[in-house]
DNA sequence: CTGAAAGCGCTAACAA
DNA sequence: TTGTTAGCGCTTTCAG
């Protein structure tokens, strides 16, 4: 009961052929004989054999293992996104190695070298900005890689994602549209973050653009959580100006400065009208249901899949995949009330 | 520019030593002097060196990866402790690979197949309960394991996690001491999902001990999601008898539950109570306050962590860790209307 | 303390 | 269509 896992050529020997016939049965390339392959597949399972994959990689030189590095997971967003990006792997034969920096940009270069070292085949990273240092290791390693939810403004490198300033922009103008005039913002933490940074960016040119301006007491930069949306909101309310629109950064955050609102009984959209981020599936469960950009999170993850996979295989492919958001208007905002603006 | 990437033994002719003392070096054994170690460690810097991790896994027959394998990452319970995995490995110089079988224990074979194929030192599986040849093919290739959110029964493997079970009964005991009798149950799919189904089995247990049925038609079981969660609430408010106390099998469901009722203007707790489980952050901001049963995730994923590395060195390790879970009573219950008992 | 040398299990030329 | 053979880059005895 203890005899050592069967090797290739343990089913080779089994089979009554050599180690190459194995290899290539199980790589089922189509030299191989419909017969051998069923004489060879008969033994593996017999046997069962399960492939060695660091001598497979070590001599082919492929690991079919891709590599992810996230802020973090603790955070439903990137998780959905990551499970798409999972699964859209899976489908292709591709396993997922998985890293977070932590909202550390200079993390990122530690975990991606050990992704690098671990042998993946390719790397997807979130977001436009990463250090100069990161480039070149995957550069001299020669790993492709793909930056996700945001457009490469350098356009250097493949990316698939969305304009996040734009979408921040579309925001900002509807809650311009229907007479607001008094904005705060509840931003997440903009350092190593350019998503965060191009969405507090195009909320900032919207107003501009209208002559109005985003005062700094009113920009109120915190982690992405809940409980941190709720304290912003709090502040907001309690100080002495109170906005009539407050544009959250991220969906979690808008959650948690509804919810300050609703506990202190402060009216939403009636007296304060508050918009997320992303879209998650509790945007539009809860009541009020959230005013929010649609980013398409599935698509996201199955797209940089696609296109991970395409440089891997040396495919041609999209170097730059742009991904449509939508606002999508619910129930946290409305026109500010009379005499408020 | 584009030389290949620099191997060991480059690294030892630019130090002048054979690629034996680089090795030795590089893994910090204690035999490699100071001086010779300085010297190596300059030359890896400058020529830029990463470790093939292949080749080491190959001849050392040790990857520094652990895999786990979820039901989904989709879902911010399993997100959450996966994430405290991932930095406690991190913390250990290891990887996480990750794979979901989408809440199918058929598919978890095939997905514990690559990961093996993968070569990972150790592996985290959740729940208790898995397909015997899961379990031979673990055993085949001596691949140390760990079951994580629950109690193995059998005792045969090493786990780390809490009794659903009793946890579940505490909840209904707790509603029943407040004074309910009429209950309904929300629970998540049970085929496959040990937690699920003990949580049910718990519930109907501390009903039985005082004499109670949990009514057939007031059991709803349909997926993890807080949409589902809302529907199966809405089930139940339109049903003939209404229940006092609903009971819902995790906290996502939970809070589509409530949503339901406050959409309908029921008071929660005053007209029904709503009982979550697993204590998400959102348990504790959303409006009312959500009653459930913590669960320490993050001291999940990093007991988790410390076993499986345990296991894999070979060291002393505790074979069960149970860890404590509490009951949380907040805004969504209190006892039922006068004459409603 | 450092060097020499033998593979780990597999794939891909090249031969047959 | 199948077999033979030479490594992939590293670690680890075994010598020195």
């Amino acid at each position: 009961m203890s005899k050592p896992a069967a090797k290739l050529i343990d089913v080779a020997r089994l089979a009554g052929v050599c180690n190459a016939t194995v290899s290539r049965a199980l790589a089922r390339e189509p030299t191989v004989s419909a017969e051998m392959l069923k004489r060879v597949e008969a033994a593996a399972r017999e046997l069962g054999y399960v492939p060695h994959g660091a001598a497979s990689a070590l001599r082919a030189r492929r690991s079919r293992t891709v590599g992810a590095v996230l802020p973090t997971l603790d955070n439903m967003l990137y998780a959905k996104a990551t499970h798409a990006l999972q699964k859209a792997l899976d489908d292709s034969g591709y396993m997922l190695l998985l890293a977070c920096h932590d909202f550390d940009l200079k993390n990122e270069i530690k975990v991606v070298r050990s992704l690098i070292e671990r042998g993946i085949d390719g790397l997807v990273l979130i977001g436009a900005e990463h250090d100069d240092e990161l480039h070149q290791m995957l550069d001299a390693n020669k790993t492709p890689y793909l930056l996700t939810w945001a457009l490469d403004g350098t356009g250097l490198h493949p990316c698939v994602g969305f304009d996040n300033r734009t979408a921040a922009m579309r925001v900002a103008n509807y809650l311009l549209d229907i007479g607001h005039r008094d904005f705060a913002m509840i931003s997440g933490v903009i350092a190593g973050n350019d998503r965060a940074r191009k969405r507090v960016a195009g909320v900032r040119d919207a107003l501009h653009a209208r002559g109005l301006e985003l005062p700094s007491h009113h920009l109120i930069e915190t982690p992405f959580t809940l409980a941190a949306g709720r304290e912003a909101m709090q502040t907001l309310l309690t100080s002495t100006s109170r906005p009539s629109a407050v544009i959250c950064g991220n969906d979690v955050m808008a959650v948690g400065a509804v919810s300050e609102c609703l506990a202190r009984s402060i009216d939403v959209p009636g007296e304060i009208s508050v918009t997320g981020f992303d879209d998650m599936e509790a945007a539009s469960i809860l009541s009020p249901a959230l005013t929010t950009v649609r980013v398409p999170m599935r698509e996201l993850g199955y797209a940089a899949a696609q296109q991970i996979l395409a440089h891997i295989g040396g495919k041609p492919a999209a170097r730059v995949t742009e991904l449509a958001v939508d606002l999508i208007v619910r129930g946290t905002t409305a026109p500010p009330r009379a005499g408020r603006r």
